[in-house]
DNA sequence: CGCTAATCTAGAACAAGTTTCAGACTTGCT
DNA sequence: AGCAAGTCTGAAACTTGTTCTAGATTAGCG
């Protein structure tokens, strides 16, 4: 039921685990408070009780931490999606609807969302695996807002669009540069995209 | 005919400008080299033949830095731009050749590009007005290349749904996360959001 | 139980961005 | 020229991410 998409993690025992979990809670935490910088590895380590070397053995740097963050708060908005899917009438209102979802529950934890995304788009070649796996998290939520089963090329360059405007606008928004209204315009106007892509005559 | 976006800066004398350029050129210099990392702060002093304290004199942060570096870089491709502009039959057409010949651009430079690149998505408030500026210059080529003078607001939300694409595609290219003609995909795709904005029946 | 390998802890040490400061140099002005 | 204000230099200090080490603890196993 849960994915547990840890492959050539070699199965934890049920301290670590726990330990684990409070290392990404501290994490979550601390970047509620302040955001990216107020993310200090030495305060996640104390605010975790573990030793600092420990830390840096579970989350190979910062960024791998608060991507790993991430990854867990997108788990949870997926299961929160999937129980009270979108209504629109259409695909592209259903991904608008789904993204602004998200974007109010981001807005809810502002500094948060500071944290994560700065991660997410600073992350350099060694975090890509991570990533990645958020990048596909995404991917599956909007292909269910979109209610596909097997999408065609076309549409999956859609969403791909969709995503890279999605963390665009989201960036904008945490700098300051653009307004929330702004952010609310970008998603829908990218969403046009599946319309385009729904009735392939625009070739 | 050169854009001197700098308003509120008090006219630096002949030495003062010879150091920014001094410093710009270190800068660009090292970060072709090895990118974001690459960019140390001595470095580019020793570099520049500058203290490290005037350094943080014309750029308060390594960000600040970079992003200038950035609008420098943009500034030449502007007026490269200019000088041949690209020849498609339609607005999509050409935005989209143009972003690929920039794009061809950068992966002559893929240091240079990942230093430029994170640096800007990275950038907190404090660096929100030289962001902009990059911003504005980014649109700026966008417009010159659809060839409007007097954009409708509906365009303009193309426009900027085009450089958030544009952007985020850079990332994850950067990152080793989609290949080259992955990067080509999406521009092409985004770019039809224009036709869909020229021709307004698509509501 | 007792052994061995792996893991964890505390803390020092290192790296690079940033700040600070005393003194030397420039600039603008009279 | 001579002074006042601002700027630049060189170097040290401080911050926070990251690495390293020696010893304590834990887990798995005969």
């Amino acid at each position: 039921m849960t994915a547990d998409a840890r492959p050539a993690a070699p199965a934890l025992t049920e301290r670590q685990e726990a330990r684990r979990r409070r290392i990404l809670h501290a994490s979550a935490q601390l970047a509620s408070r302040g955001g990216f910088e107020a993310v200090q590895m030495r305060e996640v380590a104390e605010a975790a009780g573990v030793a600092l070397g420990t830390l840096y053995r579970y989350f190979p740097s910062k960024i791998h931490l608060l991507v790993a963050t991430m990854q867990d708060q997108l788990q949870h908005l997926h299961t929160t999606l999937r129980k009270r899917p979108p209504a629109g009438d259409d695909a592209a209102q259903r991904v608008a609807e789904t993204l602004m979802r998200a974007f109010r529950a981001l807005q809810r934890e502002p500094h948060l969302a500071d944290a994560m995304v700065r991660a997410l788009t600073f992350a350099d070649r060694s975090v890509s695996p991570e990533v990645d796996t958020v990048s596909r998290l995404t991917t599956a939520i909007i292909l269910d807002a979109m209610g596909l089963e097997h999408p065609t090329p076309e549409q999956l360059s859609a969403v791909r669009v969709i995503e890279h405007t999605w963390h665009s606008a989201l960036i904008t928004w945490l700098s300051g540069r653009a307004s929330i209204a702004q952010v609310k315009i970008d998603i829908e106007t990218v969403c046009r995209l599946i319309d385009l892509t729904a009735n392939p005559d625009g070739d």
